[in-house]
DNA sequence: AGCACGCCGACT
DNA sequence: GTCGGCGTGCTC
């Protein structure tokens, strides 16, 4: 318990989310018994002209401010904290290491209905008021002579409440019939516990039967648990990662602990819920942003408070309070999702392994295709790497193949050689999946007699076509308008859609295979709720023939029936300004190939390009992703850039086109002051998009070998940024490890 | 981020 | 003479 001191108020130094980089001083509220008051409570302060939800994050003894001037706490929302101290610990890391407000940092780590003051009643002990068990015995609705009635009576006003064996001992003194119904109540009521308590309870099937490298896998991290450290499971699709997360799971609930299991996507998670539903009988709490707020703050709760031991969610989970942590999980780690693209821009996988260390629990990092900054890792010998090389149940890897389409008759974005493949293929009634990452019908209208192009008016991008909501639309800004068909430039010309979207090759599949079934699935054609999974079972029972789709299909599911997969447009990809697309490229790559095939029907892939001899693709396709990975990392050191640099991007968005100059020249006149250091200033510079929902978007990079000595420029640098006068007519944030560079 | 204070243009 | 524009500064 804190003490009063003899001599003067305490303060509390407290955490506000607001854009600002310090803490608030407020008098301690007038309560004398501070026990349970620790960091990490939520307290309603009056803020302004009003009232906030701030964060207790230090008592102190002194002010630095005029104690008398200071304002009072209202109240103390939490009796104790939700937050322990190391979640605290861990959110001042992130709030450091991103150079973001501590405030926000926290207030992002709640769910939104207890950021907003939303009250919660913590029960301390597990135990049972007698009213409460009377009552659901009551209502068992037996008949019962008047004796049972009467102790029925005094059990349902008795306000005493009793532990487990306090329970069994007076239990002993009552008549068989009730004690039969007090135990048929008891066994519901403890069921949870029971099950957390005998380890066999939680199983619901047997394992399957591991091959030795998942078994190694399984073993390795077994041995780590109870001590930091990170492992990389390296395993294709099919390989048997999900059985090994499931039995090392199991190995942490048989020790009493909790997992986190983080994916990038909630289109995931049905998946792999209903493998943890299949193999666990507790319970499981879900986190994700389809979920309403009460859910997730449900799911949140459970794990703050032990009642539940596995929480599988997105990237937000990260900071769910664990009453007994044992295991993080983070499948397909190298997903960009993972990296929170707005406001506190923090990256789940490095956040992961920070408190992953802080727990002393191991961290498990899953990827058929594992990102270039953890494969360095592993070659420093930070991260361990457990390779899962065989598919399970001995499926063959697929057959990667480039197709080169210079000079080669193209109909709608489909080689005459690619249509013959499709027709050996579906004349076995196997299926085919044709991936495209592009929407629409066409990504730019043209007029054929002057040349004008539909351009957005709010970005600079070009207008895509969609024939079938007969509208020309901007993927950036999501501004609309009719299609039109009269060049509006020289009312003459006939306008032609140039390039190729998913649309277009819907309707030329629909020519060339009239008899086949073709489905699409893009963000348009699945919007309706359920639509994907709905497709998704008609592909699975055989009904389709055709699978045609963009990055969606790259993700989690797999179709066994597929023999053919076509990457239709290889070649986009392979010339970004931005140093990342390569990887993602490769990534891309292999991830849309594991969605094909099984053991008796190995998968091809046939990349469709105008570079058959890129490296990029000649070193994947003949020695592999790994191979290529080596290749890339080699260039990033060459080139001085991350993993072996460390990067932070100053952006910038404004209305107007006056104001960033102005800023950028306060921020050159900051950064000369205080970077003693060698950290590279690259910019300011447009962004790739300089304009965007009518915002002009300019950026200036920051890099640096060495880690701390970005750090330390950017903990001075970034606080005065916030000061400056010509900050306030931008928009600007810090992005620390820049994953994506527009 | 909100919110108030404050100093310059077109209006009941 | 006022209403209101948004530039500037503050919030314990």
């Amino acid at each position: 318990m804190a003490k009063l001191p003899t001599d003067g108020a305490l303060i509390f130094k407290v955490a506000i989310p607001v854009p600002v980089y310090r803490l608030f001083d407020y008098l301690a509220p007038d309560v004398i018994d501070l026990h349970n008051v620790k960091p990490g409570v939520r307290l309603e302060v009056p803020f302004g002209k009003g009232k906030k939800i701030a964060f207790l994050v230090e008592i102190v003894q002194h002010s630095e401010l005029d104690v008398g001037k200071l304002k009072q706490v209202i109240r103390i929302l939490d009796h104790p904290s939700l937050l322990s101290a190391k979640d605290l610990w861990l959110m001042k890391w992130a709030s450091h290491y991103y150079h973001h407000p501590l405030g926000e940092v926290m207030s992002t780590a709640f769910p939104a209905a207890l950021r907003q003051g939303k009250s919660v009643v913590v029960k301390t002990e597990k135990r049972y008021t007698l009213t409460e068990l009377g009552k659901v015995t009551d209502s068992a609705g037996l008949q019962r002579s008047p004796k049972q009635k009467s102790m029925l009576e005094k059990f349902q006003s008795c306000p005493a409440s009793l532990s487990e064996a306090e329970l069994s001992a007076w239990n002993d003194n009552w008549r068989p019939a009730v004690k039969a119904l007090i135990a048929k109540q008891w066994v519901q009521l403890e069921l949870q516990a029971a099950k957390l308590n005998n380890p066999e309870a939680l199983i619901r099937n047997n394992a399957l039967q591991c091959n030795p490298p998942q078994q190694a896998a399984i073993e390795a991290v077994c041995a780590s648990l109870g001590q930091f450290g990170v492992f990389l499971l390296e395993g294709v699709t099919g390989s048997g990662k999900t059985e090994v997360y499931l039995q090392i799971i199991r190995t942490v609930l048989e020790r009493g602990q909790q997992v986190l299991v983080l994916v990038p996507e909630i289109t995931l998670t049905p998946q792999l819920e209903d493998r943890f539903r299949q193999r666990f009988a507790i319970s499981i709490a879900l986190s994700h942003s389809k979920l309403t707020d009460n859910q997730r703050q449900a799911a949140w709760l459970q794990m703050q408070q032990g009642d539940c031991s596995i929480l599988l969610g997105t990237r937000s989970a990260l900071f769910t309070p664990l009453k007994n942590p044992g295991l993080i999980i983070l499948d397909e780690e190298h997903d960009a999702s993972f990296k929170q693209q707005e406001g506190f821009r923090f990256s789940a996988r490095d956040i992961a392994v920070v408190r992953g260390k802080l727990l002393h629990i191991p961290v498990l990092l899953g990827s058929a295709t594992p990102s270039l900054e953890s494969l360095y890792n592993v070659d420093k010998q930070r991260y361990q790497l457990l390779h899962l090389p065989d598919r399970a149940g001995n499926a063959i890897e697929p057959v990667l193949q480039l197709l080169d389409i210079r000079n080669k008759r193209i109909s709608e974005g489909l080689s005459e050689a690619l249509i013959e493949e499709m027709r050996l293929i579906l004349s076995k009634n196997e299926q085919v999946l044709l991936f495209l990452n592009r929407r629409g019908f066409a990504p730019t209208l043209i007029c054929h007699s002057c040349g004008w192009v539909a351009r957005c008016q709010r970005c600079d991008a070009n207008m895509v076509i969609h024939f079938d909501e007969s509208c020309l639309r901007c993927h950036h800004c999501g501004q609309e308008q009719r299609l039109i068909k009269q060049c509006p430039a020289c009312k003459v010309g006939e306008l032609t859609p140039l390039g190729l979207g998913t649309e277009r090759v819907e309707k030329v599949l629909a020519e060339l295979f009239p008899d086949k079934v073709t489905v699409r699935l893009d963000r348009d054609s699945t919007q309706r709720k359920g639509s994907l999974e709905n497709y998704l079972q008609q592909i699975n029972q055989g009904k389709v023939d055709i699978i045609l789709g963009t990055q969606m299909l790259s993700k989690g599911h797999h179709f066994p029936n597929v023999t053919l997969v076509a990457i239709l447009d290889v070649d986009s990809g392979l010339f970004s300004i931005d140093f990342h697309a390569p990887e993602k490229l490769a990534q891309m790559i292999v991830q849309v190939s594991g969605r094909a095939g099984r053991a008796e029907k190995p998968g091809k892939v046939i990349m469709q390009t105008r570079q058959p001899e890129h490296p990029l693709l000649t070193t994947l396709i003949r020695e592999g992703y790994r191979s290529f990975a080596k290749t890339a990392l080699a260039e990033r050191k060459e080139a001085l850039l991350p993993p072996f640099s460390y990067q932070a991007l100053l952006r910038v968005q404004t209305g107007d086109v006056d104001s960033p100059p102005l800023f950028f020249q306060a921020v050159t006149a900051l950064v000369e002051t205080y970077n003693t250091g060698h950290t590279l200033v690259l910019g300011p510079v447009a962004a790739p998009m300089a304009r965007r929902a009518g915002l002009y978007r300019y950026q200036l990079l920051f890099q640096n070998t060495h880690r701390k000595e970005l750090q330390v420029l950017l903990d001075v640098l970034i606080p005065e940024i916030a000061k400056l006068k010509q900050a306030r007519k931008v928009r600007w944030s810090l992005d620390v490890d820049p994953v994506d560079l527009y």
